[in-house]
DNA sequence: TTATTGACCGAAATACATTTTCGGTCACTC
DNA sequence: GAGTGACCGAAAATGTATTTCGGTCAATAA
């Protein structure tokens, strides 16, 4: 079997379930049934292996992503359908809560790098679906990467920030209904 | 003199210059002019203490936000110069800079909870405005917290994230033009 | 020859013991 | 009776011994 497959299966496995930090070479070695030095042979380091793995998870936010969108349907619709799906993967999917929990616990470097690093590809994403609806006349002129990164910030705040202060969390009909009435109906053309 | 008062005086410009955690009791008296036991006569302890400062600093920051809203101006306007004032106070106040960087630092749960705290109340506060201005006829009826909650983590986004993800900082032309043109438009009446 | 391995290395983390610091008290002083 | 600072115990800091872990490479197997 694909040795290269293998080690990259117990890695995602280990890295989701114990974190990056505590998760050690041999241990990936371990589970994947090779010698520790057959994993330098297929990344160079302990980091390159760990992004190989979250570029795998993000190719699977992606197609999550993209599978809730609607062919013809508005602006609003989708790119509400795929920022509440991409915020629901980011508590939902084991190894993306595992990070976002050792970014706060332990501050661990590589991991605050990889998720910054998601959050402005997530942003750009956004930019260009943007500006794509504004090639198609369905969003008036606007500054996109600007529009992009508020939209974000904004349903990043209703769906993970809201709880930290308040006691239940938002419905989807609350956040959409919000949103709906202010940045989204004003961006139409 | 004002034996409290000099307490106060003593522990702000420590609190100030070394932040909570590595403000001692002994050097807040020295600087004082007291024996460390007289300050117990005031304040039941080291947190009291801070909470005096942190309430007097806050009573500042909403003189200042009052002093930039102008009578008869638009809900928008003084929205916005409210706002912008408060986050520039943030970063400009030599001890609300101070507890911002210990709390992302040192996690000193003191300075966590009274930093929750304040923005708390910055948004209890923006709901009060929206109410007022909603009686006025001035916007039309909404979830005045939601508004609240999603117009101050919009201009937190924009005045203090973009700058870690972006080479330069916005401009108050560029924050005031897009949620002019996305959100405020959409809330008036 | 080429792919694979795990014992080995040094740096970094951890655990442990010792010392120092610091919030808070209270017997004493003025 | 208001004010003080030596004193207390818990907690943090410091120093040191030990362990862990990412990465290497000579030996081995295929």
């Amino acid at each position: 079997m694909d040795r290269r497959q293998e080690i990259m299966e117990a890695a995602a496995k280990s890295f989701s379930l114990f974190g990056y930090k505590a998760t050690t070479m041999d241990q990936v070695a371990k589970i994947a049934n090779v010698g520790k030095g057959t994993i330098y042979t297929f990344f160079a380091n302990k980091e390159e292996l760990f992004n190989a793995i979250v570029l795998k998870m993000t190719e699977e936010m992606r197609a999550e992503s993209d599978a809730v969108a609607v062919e013809g349907a508005s602006f609003e619709q989708n790119a509400h359908a795929r920022l509440m799906q991409m915020l629901k993967f980011r508590g939902t999917h084991q190894l993306y809560a595992k990070l976002i929990d050792e970014e706060k616990e332990l501050r661990t470097p590589a991991v605050i790098e990889v998720l910054g690093q998601i959050e402005r590809e997530i942003v750009s994403y956004i930019k260009a679906k943007i500006e794509r609806a504004i090639a198609k006349g369905e969003l008036k002129p606007c500054d996109s990467e600007l529009v992009a990164f508020l939209l974000f910030k904004s349903y990043l705040a209703l769906v993970v920030d809201w709880g930290k202060t308040h006691d239940e969390e938002l419905s989807e009909e609350q956040i959409s209904g919000l949103l709906s009435n202010t940045i989204f109906n004003c961006l139409l053309a």
